[in-house]
DNA sequence: TTGCTCCTCACGTCACGTGAGGTGGC
DNA sequence: TTGCTCCTCACGTCACGTGAGGTGGC
């Protein structure tokens, strides 16, 4: 078993481990009980490595050379699927980390815990809410235009315009947070702190403007709105 | 506990698993043994899932939450190298199994292990020799314009200077094999079954060309080699 | 007799899931 | 009395790593 595991480049435990899952048997002992394998014991170690190298799990290599013999092709399908998907957790994980250590110098550690807090509880929304097709960007974009018309035309954000199009866009949020009172404070949170660059064609200054609006409108409407 | 899980969209077992790793601790018991929990306890538990919703291992978000207090910033980067490794971990496995996949409808089963045998085993040499900035990179499309040159001048791949590229060519694989004779051979299945479409500016005929001057210096000049 | 490889349990890893069997509050 | 939530073990997951304690061949 030491010579096998040498040329194969694996553990002696890791030959064990493959025996004791059925993936691999020795054909026979020496009268000490030592393992015995031959040519072909060899070759299908190197098919084992091979797939294992791929990512498949034991059990699926099991099956792939056994006697079941799913095809190869669909199983490395699935299998593409799955690190794909994989791929594109991590992906937005790297995203959300990223953010996070960008603000890691500015601020206190209680503040970026905070921060954190509400990225995840947006992230967690907007994955319970998931591909809606674009339809809620376009929506944004849309209220984005209208708002920055306002703006540049030099209306003040107490105007009746911008005020109508502050509560559908506090109509949104809500409709976004699902009514739930933490996350539309995680979203509030990371206006203030943590400004999304680049959001369906909203910029910062656009965002200042339209939580002046906001303000301008929370306390006296908001029982109406309702 | 109920109404934390509730709350925080866990499950009762995972606060007590918490509870175990010291992570969460129930101030108070009523006399039935049930727990009670704070406000603060309920904040914790919210950074708590933050932070694992960013990947962290629970042991790291008790250091983060403990006593020790590493900086979150810190902690943060050092997650997001580990983040950024796996993803190119990943990355490259996507690009073999795709590749493995692509053959998967051509050829049978026993020839696709065997094909994948031979990327594993090629992947995990050039994995070994590491980065080496290109400088291999840039002796192939050297050596794969002076090829090129000789078959577009029409020279036979038995005349010399083909069979001159070839043998430097061939000492340049034995170099990446670092003399193992499996891997020899795995390069040479793939250059036949899964011809790699570009690859230092190599293409199909050119490899064809080689393998024909490989061939011709094969038999006879082998011994004068070594 | 001394090293070396081999053998067979068996616990640990990581973040819980999943029963099993039992008790308190409505 | 009937459900419901709660409690405390404790095994299983996945692919092995890592001793622990013991035996055969040079």
């Amino acid at each position: 078993v030491g010579e096998l595991a040498e040329a194969t480049g694996l553990t002696v435990r890791t030959l064990h481990h493959y025996e004791h899952l059925g993936l691999l048997e020795a054909g026979a002992r020496t009268e000490g009980r030592h393992r015995l394998y031959g040519t072909r014991d060899v070759r299908r170690l190197y098919q084992i490595r091979a797939l294992r190298d791929l990512g498949l799990p034991l059990e699926e290599i099991g099956r792939v050379l056994g006697s079941e013999r799913p095809s190869v092709g669909n199983v490395l399908r699935d299998h593409l699927a799955r690190v794909d998907a994989e791929l594109e957790r991590l992906g937005r994980l790297r995203v959300l980390l990223a953010h996070a250590s960008a603000h890691a110098g500015r601020i206190d550690d209680d503040s970026l815990l905070a921060t954190i807090e509400a990225m995840s509880r947006v992230a967690r929304r907007a994955e319970v809410r998931g591909r809606d097709s674009g339809e809620t960007e376009a929506r944004w974009r849309k209220l984005g235009d209208e708002l920055r018309a306002c703006m540049t035309a030099g209306e003040p954000p107490s105007a009746r315009r911008p005020r109508a199009i502050a509560r559908r866009a506090r109509a949104l949020l809500v409709e976004f947070a699902g009514g739930d009172e933490r996350t539309l404070a995680a979203l509030a949170h990371l206006r203030r702190v943590a400004p999304p660059e680049d959001l369906a064609g909203w910029d910062a200054p656009l965002m200042g403007y339209l939580d002046q609006a906001l303000a301008n409108l929370s306390n006296e409407e908001t029982e109406q709105d309702e």
